[in-house]
DNA sequence: AGATCATGTGTACGTTCGTACATATGATGC
DNA sequence: GCATCATATGTACGAACGTACACATGATCT
């Protein structure tokens, strides 16, 4: 019989490196860069803490690894959310819904993103992650602009969902966001 | 005879407060939020590790002492860049030399800020500091504009100045960024 | 089935942190 | 000049952190 009871004994977790990936964006977005710690990250993904300094080589080299996902999956959210468009009328459409929260991207994501920005201004290792995300989000607006233009969207999407994430008093309307998008794109 | 070189003894130093929020200022913008400590503060205002407790309720209550003040100087930076402008042209080359870091703010100052709206995202009592800087330099730039044109101005701002921190790449000439401000100004 | 060894984990160590507090200090009233 | 007391400071403590490492574990091979 099995000493039952007294060991969980979990052993065997083929993805287990990918969910601790996982928790640790997860802790990021909840208690920021600063309040990530090995052991809140073991407790998310329900693992020993020995387990991370065993599959990741210290902290930095695994905010890198959350972050690198991230970013992942904020370009997946960009590639879907202009995936249909055809027209400037509908890139505006894209765009505006982009910032007002419609899209998948919810206000957790953008915090990360934020957290990643102000890490990697410090972490050189970091900055490879940054412009990677940079280039793929600028990228998919050029696929309908002109580069400027795309460097104007993206600052302006990033400028305004700041905003939006911060004020708690006065949001801007859809149409205003529509109006002000509509402005930046020639 | 005093007991020479055994004790600085400095006592009485009508501003130390201050002083002390300064460093404070100095030690985020080195260091991040995450890497502020009282240790560090005190070793950058020259102050004994006990004066900040004594001073101060607690580290969270300087840092907010910290991004006030931070939050103020930006507001001075605002208000003395705009300070003559008189038509459209003038204010689009003071938004655009603003953002093109001809201004008097410089990368730290900016970090800085970041770190501000980071740490206010996680924690109300840092919303009043974040409100009231966004209502002021918003302010600014509805003596020329209408809100709306404020709003969109102020988010460019953001996004540019942020993008521009962190890619190490390409950097937008200043033709190109007073392109996409005069795109936004009706 | 039993020996072997790569794989995985519990625990303990050294460090650094925020904070509290007993004590030293010097300005002030007598 | 001396006692007094608000002001300021050195130090010590408990907590939490990252990390290392001795040891347990179960898949694999004979």
């Amino acid at each position: 019989m099995k000493p039952a009871a007294t060991r969980p004994a979990r052993r065997f977790d083929p993805d287990r490196k990918s969910r601790i990936i996982d928790a640790a964006v997860t802790v990021v977005a909840e208690h920021g860069v600063a309040g990530t710690t090995h052991r809140r990250i073991a407790a998310v993904a329900d693992v020993p803490l020995g387990s991370l300094t065993y599959h990741f080589d210290g902290l930095g080299d695994l905010l890198a690894h959350a972050f690198g996902r991230h970013a992942e999956r904020m370009s997946a959210i960009y590639e879907s959310c202009f995936a249909g468009v055809r027209d400037r009328a509908q890139l505006i459409d894209a765009v505006t819904s982009l910032i007002h929260a419609d899209a998948e991207a919810d206000q957790q994501d953008w915090a990360v993103a934020y957290e990643l920005y102000l890490a990697a201004l410090r972490d050189p290792a970091l900055r490879t992650v940054t412009e990677s995300w940079m280039r793929s989000s600028r990228g998919v607006l050029e696929r309908f602009v002109d580069p400027l233009t795309a460097r104007g969207l993206d600052a302006l999407i990033e400028g305004l969902v700041m905003h939006k994430t911060l004020s708690t008093t006065t949001a801007l309307s859809e149409a205003e966001i529509r109006d002000l998008v509509r402005r930046t794109v020639p």
